[in-house]
DNA sequence: TTTCCTATTGAACGCCTGTTCAGTTATAGC
DNA sequence: GCTATAACTGAACAGGCGTTCAATAGGAAA
């Protein structure tokens, strides 16, 4: 037997991704295998090399789409916007992408330590861009005297960290409505680094 | 051959335990063979099973002791002060706890998933019980009209995702002193949730 | 010195792994 | 209706997995 109805090609690749992604965050990469996530897509595990030249890539496409993807919604903030304004659209805009992809953020921060090196650098230098965003929004703010004098690097870290964090607990449908969410997370930051 | 020299149980046990959590951390349970822990420690894959009876066992040892130690600080705490000063304590508590114990703090929060439904039970309940001391700490400061009034259960998660964070970045030897480290973190949870 | 026992080896068990590939089928284009 | 091809199967590969266990070496106790 070989194909069982239609072209599959744009259907079967996106399966696999989202396969992959979902067993990822469930169990770890290196604890999954090529066939469970070619049972999940419903194919032999063949047939999941249509679609990855190999395991690896699997997950590298994963995080670096995930980073991409979260780098590109800063560039949609307005750039000219003032210091405390800036860092509110950066924790609203980082809490609204991550509430929704408890699995790719799952992923992103646990697997690193499964790339190759070639990889991990690639993901490590978006993130890094990223935060860079977030010392930069800090750094301005206490030279226009709106945020308090602070270790840029260690308070983006921590910021990040709380932020992020919100994955941890978060469910759909839960007690909270994810505005509510955001307003709390976006309290908490600006009350740490308020002037 | 057996033995090499001396009587090695006492030992060889610890060493165990030591390599185990180190590759767990550095590579992931799943990632890590019974072969490469043995070959860290210098034995034979099957002189393993004299000190645990599985793999299993292995992974969730280390993470229960790991919580025990760490519900095992804060009973050190006086229990009289006030809810500022229990605040401070738990933050510092934490932060100092926490700064030379990435290997351990990785795989207690990476390797839930890796545990038997049994295992994470516990592990989970030791990690409610910690949670729930921040989450009591804030609602009596909030009575006491020393504490913002927040959601206690979402601040608790929020403070404690960036106060863990810490080991995320943290190097030994690295710019900043330790002590400096926990000022930088109870400055930011203070400001965070002062009245 | 002999005996006992703990710690350890090294081989073996059945099973699972990522990946390759010749063969097969269903569809799209002509 | 025919043909080319993309999509997929199913078997095979070599190697690694966690775990077990009879055999054995070496120190401790007598």
């Amino acid at each position: 037997m070989a194909r069982k109805q239609g072209s599959h090609a744009g259907i079967t690749g996106p399966k696999v991704r989202e396969a992959a992604l979902r067993l990822f965050a469930r169990h770890g990469y290196a604890a999954v295998s090529m066939r469970q996530i070619a049972a999940v897509v419903g194919v032999q595990a063949g047939a999941l090399y249509t679609y990855t030249p190999d395991k690896q890539s699997l997950l590298s496409d994963l995080m670096l789409e995930h980073m991409r993807e979260l780098m590109a919604t800063l560039a949609e903030a307005p750039g000219d916007a003032g210091p405390l304004a800036a860092l509110e659209g950066f924790v609203r805009n980082h809490i609204r992408f991550h509430l929704p992809r408890a699995d790719a953020v799952f992923v992103s921060y646990m697997e690193l330590r499964n790339l190759t090196p070639e990889n991990f650098a690639r993901v490590e230098a978006l993130r890094r861009q990223y935060e860079a965003v977030l010392e930069a929004i800090l750094e301005r703010g206490a030279e226009a005297g709106m945020l308090r004098r602070v270790d840029a690097r260690v308070t983006a870290m921590a910021l990040i960290a709380l932020m992020t964090g919100v994955t941890n607990w978060y469910r759909e449908g839960g007690r909270l409505p994810r505005a509510e969410i955001e307003e709390i997370y976006w309290d908490l930051v600006r009350r740490a680094v308020a002037a």
